[in-house]
DNA sequence: TATAAACGATTACGCTTGTAAACGAAAGGG
DNA sequence: CCCTTTCGTTTACAAGCGTAATCGTTTATA
């Protein structure tokens, strides 16, 4: 999967909207405001303003129906959930997802089903011999020694 | 565990320091300016920028040394993650939380390590009977019917 | 000791986000 | 054919963020 552009980011307040709209699949406005606007104590107004921040950044798309809208996704919620844990790693020394995913497995509530479901994604999986830490030296273990400030302490002295 | 207060927000931009001071474990600005500027790009005065936030936030703390600081972490990388991820899992439906994770596995670069490490998280699992969706009626599959907008407009004619 | 360098703090500024009111156009009801 | 309701669009505004210059103070340095 190749990366196009910059990865469009999705708002708290906006994944709120894409995932009545993933639900739905084809809407209106008066559809998303009825969903969300008790439970998220939002007014129509601010739910309004999302949809059209959405339509902007092409996560949502419309099509004319007199002169209101049907709103429907143009990105799935696989590759958005995707896109975001993407970000999210890209905080951690590639090194560390591994062990990340096992803590992740351990705080998660699962099911018999989703354990045999990540068993066998388990399964499937190769191993790579070794995995290459892209961190800026200094900023993770692997390369600390690169950084070391004791060293450059002692040198500069 | 339970949420004290609102989770703090780490950006984008103070990750990259939170990551040089978690390995630095205490380090001077200095320091973090040396590891940062060039890979980043960064002009000293923004890494100050940064490291003055984090200390705001109380997410590093500082202790004296004549007219500088020694900076250090006042949260660990792994909770911070933890954070981040609650906080992206909480955009997914509670039931498909072990879907991602086994796509998640799918997608990423594993060694036989990380592999055995995860089987050990798995197989110390204890399923749970059934997950409950807490979702807002009609922003999930779970609750769709409950929002049928099919029905209501057949209802409304 | 006068001066330069280094530090942290303050200020800056445009962009995004959360939250919403106001506005203008269209459509439906009487 | 008016008037009200309904839509989407425009405007608003404070807070957070990315990015950085400047300022006042302290500490080396000459």
């Amino acid at each position: 999967m190749v990366r196009v552009s910059e990865p469009v980011k999705v708002s708290e307040a906006e994944w709120e909207v894409l995932r009545v709209i993933w639900t739905q699949e084809l809407t209106t406005s008066q559809e998303v405001i009825k969903v969300l606007e008790t439970t998220m104590d939002w007014k129509p107004a601010t739910i309004k303003t999302l949809l059209g921040r959405l339509v902007k950044k092409e996560l949502v798309g419309t099509q004319k129906q007199g002169n209101k809208y049907r709103y429907y996704p143009l990105v799935s919620e696989k590759e958005t959930v995707q896109s975001a844990t993407e970000t999210l790693f890209s905080h951690i020394c590639a090194k560390k997802i591994g062990q990340t995913l096992g803590d992740l497995i351990q705080q998660a509530e699962l099911t018999k089903e989703d354990m045999a479901w990540i068993q066998h994604q388990l399964d499937q999986k190769q191993p790579v011999a070794e995995i290459t830490c892209n961190c800026i030296p200094g900023q993770c273990e692997c390369h600390k020694e690169e950084h070391d400030p004791t060293n450059e302490k002692r040198l500069s002295k």
